[in-house]
DNA sequence: CTATGATCATCC
DNA sequence: GGATGATCATAG
């Protein structure tokens, strides 16, 4: 069973395609200024709001900022994520993407296919922006992915995976996870730091890649 | 405190 | 340079 609690679904949830024809204008341009536009913090007590992408992007689809564990849009799920030009010139994905959290009781408990993991890859909108600097004085949103967990290939490999840290949070608590484990998605810790060990899924550089259908023609 | 939005820092 | 573990801002 799924311990999360339904969520309210707002009229307003609008569909991945009408998400996409909304950020499809905005392709190149600089989402730094938007974020000011926006009043999204991204430097506070010269410190990053690591977040401030993401919540941009949410922004301009007109979505307010909540902490469910749901789809941001009932159906689908949003995602941004930083990419650089590798030596060869070609687009490369610069970081791991945090899918969502682990709470060990529910993962332990909850079968695959009725878990907040499957829940968040089903339908995905992918957007990637151009990574210059930690800085990010200027990051160009550079292009739009849209993936779904379906093909059976891959759903198997993200259901191992899951089953991986389902086995070792039964057998030795969620303290046993690492991150080596998992091909496709892996177990991280995540959170406010400071001494709490927290987990989350993360979906590995190469998975990204794939969402977003990069190639070396890229 | 736990979730959201994620990327940073460090070690190999 | 890549991967793992740690951490940042914000909201309920």
């Amino acid at each position: 069973m799924n311990a999360g609690p339904a969520r309210h679904v707002p009229a307003k949830d609008i569909t991945r395609e009408q998400a996409i024809a909304i950020l499809k204008p905005s392709l190149g341009k600089d989402l730094r200024a938007i974020a000011e536009q926006y009043g999204v913090t991204v430097w506070k007590n010269g410190r990053k709001n690591k977040g401030w992408a993401g919540m941009t992007v949410e922004q301009m689809l007109g979505h307010p900022q909540d902490a469910a564990q749901a789809p941001d849009f009932g159906t689908w799920e949003l995602k941004v994520v930083p990419i650089v030009r590798n030596a060869q010139g070609h687009w490369q994905v610069k970081e791991t993407m945090a899918i969502t959290m682990i709470d060990p009781k529910n993962v332990a408990e909850t079968p695959f296919e009725h878990s907040h993991l499957l829940d968040k890859l089903r339908a995905l909108l992918v957007c990637a922006r151009e990574w210059k600097s930690d800085r990010d004085d200027e990051s160009r949103l550079v292009k739009l992915g849209a993936f779904d967990l379906a093909d059976g290939e891959t759903f198997r490999q993200v259901q191992a995976d899951y089953e991986t840290v389902q086995r070792t949070i039964r057998a030795d608590g969620a303290k046993a996870l690492t991150g080596w484990m998992g091909h496709l998605v892996q177990p991280r810790t995540k959170g406010p730091g400071h001494g709490v060990h927290t987990h989350a899924f993360y979906a590995r550089t190469s998975f990204v890649a794939r969402m977003l259908k990069l190639t070396d023609a890229d």
